[in-house]
DNA sequence: CGCCGTATTGAGCGCTCTCAAGCTAGGTGG
DNA sequence: CCACCTAGCTTGAGAGCGCTCAATACGGCG
């Protein structure tokens, strides 16, 4: 039913893998992991309406997350891909803040947040790895804030590359998403995605058909990026 | 030494204050705060060089988080008050990602980072207490990416509300950073921050008077402001 | 009292937006 | 099998918001 192999780089995989042995590794997954579903695409993931109960991982496939503000247009926050935990802004305000759509089939444990405080414990070793985890989230946006639309995009196609499946040293890969999410994200247009994506290919950056990306020239796109962390 | 009163509305305070009695609670200070110290406007909070080790917590002052560009430009990350904790986007990464810079005279607890996580330990009401200030801290810049400059503001002055000692029902407050600062983190130019100030207060949305905002229509700012957290 | 950093205000420019018109690719049905 | 259909992408033209540069005013601090 939980095919370890599929799990084996994922964020949480610490949480569920708190035991040596694999029977017993079985047994504290059914206990973390209240139940797996799939989504297909441009579907909502359905969180509990009143109040957060559970945290999200995304097994396979990908969504994005975002808020509709008081003139009915989507403003997206972010995107989670395979291995990505999502649900931790929610804790706080004990509420979800943002509803979340998934961007192709995708596959998603549901985990207890109550029996994930549980399986904490006095287990020092997962509590140092959850404090790193939400540590590490906090820097996800960090290049969001960046001036320039070049240098946003830049940022963005790099973070994606380490963040997707890739082949050829990360640096092919499919975007999940369309120009007009990228742009919505970056808080650029569409068309301007469309055009930034034009000039670096023209400028031998990457290369680009459809929807498959190839990074050319990572130093001069780093150089664009600006990359300080 | 610790002045308990000063303390009450700290987010640290729970980790301080974890045995009811006050000799106990005091012997506790003293193995979470590391030291104090206090330093004056304009320096540069010391952060350990080579790796990752204590949280600051600021006891009273305030502060800015900022990187320096390839180009030597400031980009501004947040901006600390007194009761906040910095720190925690550098667990996982083991380093520090940004400077800190005081706005004023700024007294600061320093939190071995080791010791904190003993603390932790099998204390699971301040393992909650963790992840939710955690959680707290990935909400904080939530407004930074709506999309225009009276937006961006308008959030800004009603978070600085909240988040600063204020007078008359939190409306009214000193701006302890430079417009230059203000319009740094919200990615846009101090200039244009004076003119968003000047239609305002011509529009009686506020009032100012060199650092003394007041916010004479709140409702009116929060439609601006779009607020959807 | 004079100095220097900070704030205000104006003029002109440029990046990115909006609007709009074609184009492409993939899916559907006859 | 092919024509159509639709959503997404590309590309162009013009407009507007916020930027830069610059001049002046203010105010805290020595």
């Amino acid at each position: 039913m939980y095919k370890i192999d599929s799990c084996q780089n994922c964020d949480f995989f610490p949480f569920c893998a708190t035991e040596a042995s694999q029977s017993l590794w079985l047994k504290k997954v059914n206990s973390v992991v209240k139940q797996q579903f799939t989504l297909k695409k441009k579907q909502i993931v359905p969180f509990p309406q009143k109040a957060f109960q559970n945290l999200y991982v995304i097994k396979s496939g990908g969504i994005k997350t975002y808020e509709i503000d008081n003139q009915g247009k989507e403003l997206i926050r972010g995107f989670y891909f395979t291995g990505e935990v999502l649900g931790f802004e929610a804790i706080a305000k004990g509420r979800y803040l943002l509803k979340a759509m998934t961007l192709s089939q995708t596959e998603i444990c549901e985990i207890s947040y109550q029996h994930f405080i549980d399986l904490l414990g006095s287990n020092t070793s997962l509590q140092k790895q959850i404090l790193s985890l939400m540590s590490k989230q906090l820097t996800v946006n960090f290049y969001l804030n960046y001036i320039t639309a070049e240098q946003r995009l830049a940022c963005f196609l790099i973070d994606l590359s380490l963040r997707l499946p890739a082949k050829n040293k990360c640096k092919e890969f499919f975007l999940p998403m369309s120009r007009q999410d990228i742009g919505n994200y970056l808080k650029l247009s569409g068309e301007t995605i469309s055009r930034l994506f034009t000039r670096f290919k023209k400028n031998k950056l990457i290369s680009v058909e459809q929807k498959k990306i190839q990074i050319l020239n990572l130093e001069q796109l780093q150089l664009i990026a600006d990359q300080i962390t």
